[in-house]
DNA sequence: GTACGTGCAAACAGTTTGCATCATG
DNA sequence: CATGATGCAAACTGTTTGCACGTAC
């Protein structure tokens, strides 16, 4: 994320008449260095949010804070930490066996359409997805041949 | 699940070379009875499960062992516990923010060909993938109009 | 009889909450 | 200055582990 893109977002919040404190743009910051999901223990390992001294508990809430205001989306991969990361536009993920790296993906025209079939053939009305692909990353697949 | 197939599960576990004990299958009759994803504290709930006097511990163990037989799946939906169930046959879900209700869809033919285009262009050898829609179940979707 | 499944209790990880204090708008 | 953000400590949930005992094969 560019900076400007960062701060239509912080005053975007503003305007919300929600409140902007130093912590809840540092967490903003710390999600858009790193650029990739990032674990809330990551998280508050992270430059950003260290030089704010932010409370583990404040992080979590911090995160909660910018989920409801639909600007960081959480990731339930497999394992057993919930990753955050900037929710600016949908994609999906690629996540390496074995390494663990994610990687992101952008298209999924074809879901739409299997939405509307199911839609039809079910009642049920479909309002978002997850997608996630497990595998090899070029690296990896590389190096186990 | 029908009985038999539950039963050649159970003989196919016996001639890896791996025991069958009483709460191993008590687990797998609880997870064909529900036919649906179970939550580890909803197995412990379940009938065949309370019967067998099953710990906690023995469940997480057991369930484990299933999963690396290959015989149970577990699902990390939204939401803090982990879902488990049979893995007979590659599906997806569909999961009702509302009432929660989980039901399963079957078709995902367009992936193959998205996933085929994922690996050209960026390397990643993709080996399996997890997809879940999130919506309105019909009921749900009639009642908030 | 031996390898391994199980119960029990304790530990553990990730996350949440209550309350007093502090800062933002 | 009032509402609500934060730190701290403690609680809580879901899951895992160590060890002694029990059971399938």
């Amino acid at each position: 994320m560019s900076q400007p893109e960062l701060t239509n977002l912080i005053n975007s919040i503003r305007a919300r008449g929600r409140r902007l404190s130093g912590g809840r743009e540092a967490l903003l910051r710390a999600l858009a260095t790193a650029n990739k999901p990032l674990s809330a223990a990551a998280i508050m390992r992270s430059v950003a949010v260290k030089r704010a001294n932010l409370d583990r508990a404040t992080v979590y809430r911090t995160l909660s804070f910018w989920e409801k205001e639909g600007v960081v989306e959480i990731l339930h991969l497999e394992g057993d930490e919930r990753l955050y990361h900037l929710n600016l536009h949908h994609h999906h993920h690629l996540v390496c066996t074995v390494c663990k790296k994610i990687s992101a993906v952008d298209f999924c025209q074809s879901l739409s359409r299997e939405e509307a079939a199911i839609a039809k053939k079910t009642g049920f009305k479909i309002q978002r997805h997850t997608l996630e692909f497990y595998g090899l990353c070029r690296e990896c697949a590389r190096k186990n041949y």
